[in-house]
DNA sequence: TGTCATCAGCTTATAGGACAAGTTGGACAT
DNA sequence: ATGTCCAACTTGTCCTATAAGCTGATGACA
């Protein structure tokens, strides 16, 4: 799997421009600035001590998450929270907890409606090739029932294959853009070793189904290995509420 | 509706890292630059005769698009074309005729996947006020059946109206994102006066089962309207195909 | 001859200063 | 009260310089 922005245990240092938008972002969420009036690129670069160029870049950033509009002339200005890029992960990452759980539901929602009918559609087309990794996969997951971590990578690459295979790019990008919230879902998916194992149980179903070519049964695959993760994700949503009602 | 990008017929000059990022994609796209090899800041910025500062944005642009990578000390690398973001604007832009016209009927087949479902979901729990608003769009459209580009922008306004209903950031975002190709298409099913007053009767159809509070109406309702709109956009598709193979 | 450490030369990251171009709001004249 | 114009502020672009990080080639050593 690529990944890119992080390494397994060294924290990857970020650029300045990125940890200045972290920190702009938080403060917008957490309604310190009012009225949309966000602060400028020399602002910036006072109070954060970085030079133009950094602010500059840290605007960019945040205009292209669509939090800010950045115009010449005018001031830039905090875009409405409904418009904002939530599929980026660098915006899920500032995001309190709370919002990035309602997050994952909807998320989840999202992949009702859309995962089962991309399983069908693999189940369609799909190649023999395709079929190797996925068998591939399967192999691995059963092996890494034991590691979480390693385990949702090998998982959430399986998901993207069949995704791969239904041959549309718009449905790939949207999976795609989708990789963070998905991670962080089965992050609570995959917690405990028994999910892991109906879950590498219900990855074999849905091969199956692909191998046969066979489209209503890897649509009903899917939806069957969704509808088990949604209980986990409830039960979880579940202890979050009754934590924060004690605290 | 917000456009922001583009005033009506002034031609909005863009700031220069945005040129120089559309001729470097387009660079890109006809194969001219082999083997992932982008060229490095100081080569953008003596063969475009900008500084290194646009040379600088450009990149950032080409990589929030998921065109090239770029990494401190490593020169930058054009990314698989499988992996750009085909939901941005900029990059839809950039793209020949022929990639945009796939993307098209893929961002159809997403279409038909999601928008039923958002409809019902939006029946399920519509506010007064966005029916209100959703009144007042089909009044308009009415009125604008003559004028096929000031009615597509209310059509998408409909439409997005009814996703908002749905109240599911992740497939509003979704549907957002897609807003540009959103635009082609419509250019093209509304472009016969005839297929306008049919798509009025689809809204006004659909408009009623959300006053109804009738999800399975509105599901039916959007998939009627799709199916419609996916008549107008194969005989568009044949209608290309023929005159590629004339020429 | 093969292996590995080192380093030169490339790249991007950040800094500071300067000017151009566009927007906005207030001063000023009518 | 109203309309014009300008000054102040903001982003856009340019230049130059230095820091930090990677890559490949060179050369020492086994």
């Amino acid at each position: 799997m690529q990944r890119g922005q992080e390494s397994s245990d060294a924290v990857k240092v970020r650029t300045l421009p990125v940890q200045v938008a972290a920190h702009l972002t938080r403060r917008i969420v957490s309604g310190e600035i009012e009225d949309g009036r966000a602060p400028s690129e020399l602002e910036i670069s006072r109070e954060f001590g970085v030079s133009r160029v950094v602010a500059r870049e840290t605007l960019k950033i945040l205009a292209s998450l669509d939090i800010v509009d950045v115009a010449q002339g005018r001031r830039v200005t905090v875009r409405p929270c409904a418009e904002w890029d939530y599929l980026s992960p660098l915006l899920i990452e500032w995001l309190p907890t709370e919002i990035v759980g309602e997050l994952l539901q909807e998320l989840h929602q999202m992949r009702v409606l859309l995962e089962p009918e991309l399983a069908a559609m693999a189940a369609a087309s799909v190649t023999d090739e395709t079929l190797a990794r996925l068998r591939e996969g399967l192999d691995r997951m059963a092996a890494l029932e034991g590691d979480p971590n390693a385990y949702l990578e090998v998982d959430h690459e399986f998901h993207m294959e069949i995704c791969r295979a239904a041959d549309n790019r718009i449905l790939d990008r949207i999976m795609y853009s989708a990789r963070w919230l998905g991670t962080a879902s089965r992050r609570i998916t995959n917690e405990a070793p028994a999910a892991l194992r109906k879950a590498t149980a219900d990855h074999t179903e849905i091969y199956e189904a692909l191998v046969a070519r066979d489209p209503s049964g890897a649509r009903a695959a899917m939806r069957k290995h969704l509808a088990n993760n949604s209980t986990l994700l409830a039960e979880k949503e579940q202890q979050t509420k009754r934590a924060a009602r004690r605290r």
